[in-house]
DNA sequence: CTGGGGTTGT
DNA sequence: ACAACCC
């Protein structure tokens, strides 16, 4: 909302001590008992972060790679392994040689392919934000939160102060909770993000808690796997310190460490001890103050909600190409795959106005450095071709992309590349509109919409209360309409929707009725799928997405659809077969685990974080909805099974289930848990509701359940 | 035998 | 268009 800044109308205390700052670390945090005031003195930042995420989303896949030391391979490289791996002498980032001579058994698999990394991160973003608004994105696998509002809130709930997890260079024994009100809070809620996480997405990662994104960031891989640490400001300077070399600063980079080493400046206290000035003649004012800061913890940077991103880019790499034909099919390849990525992701109907091609020369000496970039604006009839799927719009791609080579590579002469991309961007910000349409697109968005996020995070405030509050049954009810209430906008025209929670229910019933059909139509598809080809996927110049999907569905509507749908619908088989490494391993693994959790989806041999080094012993599993008494009892150090048996009845299926959005899944089960409202939802909604209605064009416009219905009509 | 992404700033 | 940063 526009007043989310909110709490600038205050005096804030904190903000005009960093500019000029010449002293010593510690901004003396004094958020006092003298100062009972709800103002917000101080932030409360959160670093999360998944251990070895690729490797994790692989061992969801297939729980049989739990227990052996597995790699995930791009190229020639390990871009990170699992835990087993690592007993093993292997490390990210690390040749595949290497990791094999020094574990001979390691098991690889190709991650050259982001698909699957990059959906689950975003289930990760989404689940986040589905409590707070203010998630920025780190890559794939880290985001930070501001919980600050929500620990003001809670601040306001209860007088009881407790730590959970670690803290950094304390014992929790010796450290009063009292005095850090506000991390301890935070700490918590991290507690339960990481809960929920593993719950719902059976993910498990660390976090730090601090009150910056410097310091939550530097203190988060403090314990790991699986465990969090909270930083107090009077360790600041220490945690600091203690880091070492300069390039261990989270901004520092290489080229800047290597200015700063002329400097003279090797490690962080010489970056602390360096005067301001010496500084600003090398850096300039700004990036001089910057630096100055980081190396003294201070980072006074806001978490930036990442939203839709901004760009999309598709790249492979290889030892040679060098004729323009080759180029032109890597080209086309790429292309395919980066258009459809962008219908997946155009749920909310933007179009790139910009297109990008990249190449990297070989070059004996400076291997790694050039890369070099042409872009064109995208007339805007390609644009509407590429995002409503028209079966031509990649081939005017392909014609701009080799126009854009030729402006690097003349025509005649010779050429080594090493690396092609392809790049969308300039991505006009999405327009709400004020038409109905407006909000149920926004429904289907990413949760990074504003509008959506704020009525998730206050919905889930609600649910979740605070450390001392007991949830009342009418908060639940109540936060369980408002997302109904989104699911009937979905599921029904404007002229039925009626308000009540009878409609509601109804609602829901042919929600889960009509996902459960898709999903389990495709269990019966897949099959035993190829071995994947040593080489690339897709084919050369294979068929585009048009193609695939089935014949009479029109693309805007397609567009409205969840995610895992549309993949569903465009690629039946989902080709993902473990490759051959993977079989020598379990001869039982099958085509294609669908992608989420479940009993019957991941056979949960063991709950996926029970088996790990035991995580801090204070982590509880508290799950959002379940008002807890204060927070002073933690003993409740047991795990619950999390992602196997989490309370859904049995009448509902885990695969559909498992496919609703993150909010809505917290939605209901905590009104399962209440024996609230939607436990009525008949169980046998087999798809016995009647699709009607066949006009494409009026049910693309109107309500979406006419569209729904007509791609998974039982028939 | 160093990947396949992203963002911001100039 | 590129360089820097992040993972």
């Amino acid at each position: 909302m526009e007043n989310s800044d909110d709490n600038s109308d205050e005096e804030n205390e904190w903000t005009t001590g960093f500019t000029d700052v010449t002293l010593e670390p510690h901004p003396a945090a004094v958020h006092g008992k003298h100062n009972p005031q709800p103002t917000p003195t101080h932030r409360v930042i959160l670093h999360l972060d998944l251990d070895c995420f690729y490797a994790q989303v692989e061992m969801l896949r297939n729980p049989a790679l739990r227990s052996v030391p597995l790699g995930i391979q791009q190229k020639y490289m390990i871009v990170t392994c699992n835990y087993v791996a690592r007993e093993q002498g292997v490390t990210k980032l690390m040749s595949v040689v290497e990791a094999q001579q020094r574990c001979p058994q390691l098991v690889l698999l190709r991650g050259e392919d982001l698909t699957q990394y990059r959906d689950m991160s975003y289930r990760v973003t989404e689940l986040l934000t589905s409590y707070c608004p203010l998630v920025e994105r780190l890559g794939f696998d880290e985001n930070y939160v501001d919980v600050t509002e929500m620990v003001e809130r809670r601040l306001t709930q209860t007088n009881c102060f407790s730590f959970q997890g670690h803290i950094y260079n304390r014992s929790v024994a010796g450290t009063n909770a009292g005095d850090h009100q506000r991390l301890a809070l935070g700490s918590h809620i991290a507690a339960e993000l990481r809960a929920a996480m593993d719950s719902t997405l059976g993910l498990t990662g660390c976090a730090g808690v601090a009150t910056s994104k410097l310091l939550a960031k530097l203190v988060s891989g403090t314990f790991k796997p699986n465990q969090q640490t909270i930083l107090l400001p009077e360790d600041v300077d220490d945690i600091m310190r203690q880091l070492g070399g300069l390039r261990r600063v989270p901004g520092v980079g290489h080229q800047t460490s290597k200015r700063l080493q002329a400097l003279g400046l090797v490690s962080v206290q010489d970056l602390q001890l360096c005067p301001l000035a010496d500084l600003v003649k090398e850096f300039g004012a700004p990036t001089a103050q910057r630096l100055k800061n980081l190396s003294l913890g201070i980072d006074t940077s806001p978490v930036t909600p990442t939203g839709a991103p901004q760009s999309l880019s598709d790249e492979d790499s290889f030892k040679k190409i060098s004729t323009a034909k080759e180029v032109l099919e890597k080209t086309q390849d790429l292309l395919n795959s980066l258009v459809e990525r962008l219908v997946f992701l155009n749920k909310d109907g933007r179009q790139p106005q910009t297109f990008r091609l990249t190449i990297r020369r070989y070059s004996a000496d400076n291997k790694w450095f050039s890369r070099e970039s042409r872009q064109c604006p995208v007339p805007h009839h390609i644009g509407q071709k590429i995002i409503s799927g028209s079966s031509d719009a990649p081939a005017h791609l392909v014609t701009m992309a080799m126009k854009l080579f030729h402006k690097m590579v003349e025509g005649s002469a010779a050429f080594h590349l090493t690396l092609l991309n392809v790049c969308f961007t300039n991505l006009p910000p999405r327009v709400p509109t004020a038409t109905g349409k407006g909000a149920i697109t926004s429904f289907f968005t990413h949760g990074t919409s504003p509008r959506n996020s704020v009525i998730m995070s206050q919905t889930q405030e609600q649910l979740s209360g605070g450390p001392g509050h007991v949830c009342g049954s009418e908060d639940v009810e109540r936060s369980a309409q408002s997302v109904m209430t989104q699911h009937h906008f979905l599921m029904t025209t404007p002229a039925e929707s009626t308000s009540g929670s009878e409609t509601d229910q109804h609602a829901l019933a042919a929600t889960k009725s009509v996902v459960s059909s898709v999903t389990r139509g495709r269990q019966g598809v897949t099959c035993s799928t190829q071995a994947q080809a040593e080489h690339d996927s897709t084919s050369g110049g294979g068929p585009l997405f048009e193609f695939r999907l089935p014949p009479n569905v029109d693309p805007e509507v397609f567009r409205e659809l969840p995610e895992d749908i549309q993949r569903e619908l465009l690629s039946p088989a989902f080709p993902r077969a473990p490759p051959a490494s993977c079989a020598s391993v379990s001869g039982d693994v099958p085509a294609r685990r669908p992608l989420c959790f479940g009993s019957d989806k991941y056979p949960a041999p063991h709950p996926p974080a029970s088996q790990l080094p035991s995580g801090s012993p204070s982590d509880s599993h508290q799950l959002p909805g379940r008002g807890d008494s204060p927070a002073d009892v933690r003993s409740c150090g047991g795990r619950q099974a999390p992602s196997s048996g989490h309370g859904v009845p049995g009448d509902v299926d885990p695969t559909v289930f498992s496919e609703l959005p993150p909010d809505v899944q917290r939605e209901l089960m905590a009104a399962w848990r209440q024996q609230k409202p939607v436990s009525k939802v008949p169980s046998s909604v087999k798809p016995e509701r009647k699709p009607f209605g066949k006009d494409k064009k009026a049910a693309a416009k109107g309500g979406q359940q006419n569209n729904l219905y007509k791609y998974f009509k039982p028939g």
